[in-house]
RNA sequence: GGCCCGGUAGUUCAGUUGGUUAGAAUGCCAGCCUGUCACGCUGGAGGUCGACGGUUCGAGCCCGUUCCGGGUCGCCA
């Protein structure tokens, strides 16, 4: 095997250009593939910038020749030799460095390689299984190589453009305490503290409003975060956020800042102008129109709240629901009729079914009559009511569900979505991005029996609500925001409480005991006596927000060593047993159910 | 934990109603070839049909269990 002794790689092979015309260079990378015509050999070299023709002529160099009648793809080679034009006819227009070529006058085989078990092509549709597998050569593919530059790019210009506005690179523990609220907390047990665990962080929210009583005044950070729960397209266990604190700031002041950022990435990134101030939607307008707290605004099929109307109607199941608090809403798929098949409305059903919905009533408007699941429980007039509100003219397809507010949003938010991707409804290169505000402070845990945080319990509620905190925790609104992106969320924050008596209440309005309370957070709230400028801020989902700029559908693939479903690592077979004598130092013993020994 | 989809040469796939020795493309190996760039031509090797069990004279195909991967609901302050 041959050593790089002697040689310096003059640059990267996508790099050469017509202007390096004569010059002797030296090039190294991997072989993409050789093409042997029996007198005359052309390897194309490739590294992560491209690829680069090297030429090996049997009359030239009949020892160097042989040597590249050797050459497999993917061997490491470091090749010397002279760029020169490629003759007009034989130009590879295809090819970014297609007008030359390299005259090679020295070889080195630096590595071989065995053939491997996929091929290194753009676009390639290999299962994901076999490239995750694989990961170290599925990144060698230039799709992967550009997703992990955008990446490397984003991370640079948040550097940028946070450091240009004053923030501090902070970084915080890996190792932090459990606060059991929230997520599921992956664990790591101490060693010297026998029984006692870190966990690690499933965000930096603590320490960076720390940070903030410090007087750092702006901090920020790309941060790792864990979170064991189950796995998604656009969640991973494992994941980065772009998290940033900032004091002496309002809502607006977060948001604008934060607009700004966006702004520099789709300008430098995308090459986009962005339009700045982004939209502001409030929580409940969101559900109402869109029935998600992260619509996607690029299509209509708006819902529209039919329970004035239908509230003293004959049909049992839309008037009872009212009756218990619930409500009737609908979307109208224009066109719609022709669309959907007696077979699809019925599939429609089982859809909304998933999101706990009973049912899903529809009616398709024809030119002289109507087709529907419901017609025959209604009155003409409410019927026409019905049609008119919802805006309903022939060849539509009005599409109801009844029930629980959290249900008829969850079912029909999901239905708009489902229709628009099925029924290409969303328009190509649109960039949508809103923010949603005045988040509830509280929601409603059925398991737990109680209010729990919407965002978390440091979380300042609006003013105007706090009077509210005791009376009907539902109704109070923080000072909260998420940032939406084309319907996913990539962002969210709020104004934290700086004021220990409220944050009293605030624990107290969530269940907590004050030593409860001082167990989780004494440390924090201890601080927070110790002067506490007003602050807040925000974190994005950095692996989501690269996914959305790249076009893609999957996180995984903006990840270079994502986990799979099961929260395992394809190619290290991550987790794994530990012997016995580790468990014995962490006086561990395991209680393994049956299955699993 | 529930539901849905997938697993057949290294890779991507086809495989009829259950019926001879499981095919194609590409990759791989060998030979030929001096301007290819998805090089070409000739020949060759390559399969535990994810695994286990069942039904059957006979299973890639039917049934059951299970493993692996994906999507989704629950979950994700």
């Amino acid at each position: 095997m041959e050593t790089i002794k002697g040689l310096k790689r003059t640059r990267l092979c996508g790099e050469f250009t017509v202007a390096d015309v004569g010059s002797t260079v030296t090039v190294m990378g991997w072989t993409q593939s050789y093409r042997n015509l029996g007198g005359v050999i052309f390897i194309d070299l490739r590294d992560r910038s491209g690829i680069l023709q090297v030429v090996f002529n049997g009359e030239d160099d009949r020892e160097m020749f042989d040597k590249a009648y050797t050459i497999r793809n993917e061997f490491v080679l470091a090749v010397t030799g002279e760029i020169v034009n490629r003759a007009p006819e034989i130009v590879n227009n295809k090819l970014a460095t297609g007008a030359i070529e390299l005259k090679a006058t020295e070889l080195r085989i630096l590595s071989k390689s065995e053939t491997p078990p996929i091929y290194i092509e753009e676009n390639s549709n290999v299962r994901e299984d076999v490239r995750l597998k694989y990961r170290y050569l599925d990144l060698r593919r230039p799709d992967m190589v550009r997703l992990m530059e955008l990446r490397h790019r984003v991370c640079k210009l948040a550097r940028d453009y946070y450091d240009e506005n004053g923030f501090l690179e902070i970084e915080t523990p890996i190792l932090v305490k459990s606060t059991p609220e929230g997520a599921r907390d992956y664990l790591v047990p101490s060693r010297v503290h026998p029984g006692s665990f870190y966990a690690l962080p499933q965000s930096p929210q603590l320490y960076k409003q720390l940070l903030m009583v410090s007087g750092m005044d702006r901090y920020f950070q790309i941060a790792k975060c864990f979170r064991d729960e189950d796995l998604r397209a656009d969640r991973q266990p494992e994941f980065t956020q772009i998290d940033l604190e900032m004091s002496f700031v309002n809502e607006e002041d977060v948001m604008t800042m934060n607009e700004g950022f966006m702004k520099k990435i789709f300008k430098e990134v995308l090459g986009k102008d962005l339009q700045t101030p982004f939209r502001r939607l409030p929580y409940k307008e969101a559900m109402d129109r869109f029935g998600s707290d992260k619509p996607d605004t690029r299509f209509g099929l708006e819902l529209v709240n039919l329970s004035d109307i239908v509230k003293d109607c004959e049909f049992k199941v839309f008037a009872d629901t009212i009756k218990n608090g619930g409500s009737v809403r609908a979307i109208n798929f224009k066109d719609g009729g022709a669309k959907l098949s007696r077979r699809d409305l019925d599939g429609l059903v089982e859809f909304v079914k998933t999101y706990k919905a009973k049912g899903l009533a529809w009616i398709v408007v024809g030119e002289n009559e109507l087709r529907s699941s419901i017609a025959k429980f209604f009155k003409q007039e409410e019927i026409d009511a019905i049609l008119s509100a919802m805006n309903a003219e022939v060849g539509d397809a009005v599409l109801i569900v009844a029930d629980k507010d959290q249900v008829v949003y969850d079912s029909l938010g999901a239905l708009r979505l489902e229709l628009a991707k099925r029924f290409d409804l969303i328009p190509e290169g649109v960039y949508d991005l809103l923010w949603v505000t005045e988040f509830p402070q509280f929601e409603y845990s059925e398991e737990e029996d109680r209010y729990v945080a919407k965002h978390h319990p440091f979380t300042m509620p609006m003013e105007e609500d706090i009077k509210l905190l005791e009376t009907e925790p539902q109704n109070v609104r923080a000072k909260a925001y998420d940032m939406v992106f084309n319907g996913n969320e990539v962002g969210g924050g709020s104004i934290r409480i700086n004021n220990t008596e409220l944050q009293a209440k605030m624990f107290k309005a969530l269940g907590f005991t004050e030593e409860s309370a001082n167990e989780r957070f004494g440390f924090l709230l201890e601080a927070f006596k110790y002067g506490t400028p007003p602050h807040g801020g925000m974190a994005y989902g950095l692996d989501r927000l690269v996914m959305l700029l790249a076009g893609r559908d999957s996180i995984r693939d903006v990840i270079a060593f994502p986990k799979v479903k099961d929260a395992s690592e394809v190619m290290s077979a991550a987790p794994g047993a530990v012997d016995e004598k580790q468990l014995g130092e962490l006086c561990i013993k395991l209680e393994l159910p049956e299955e699993n020994k």
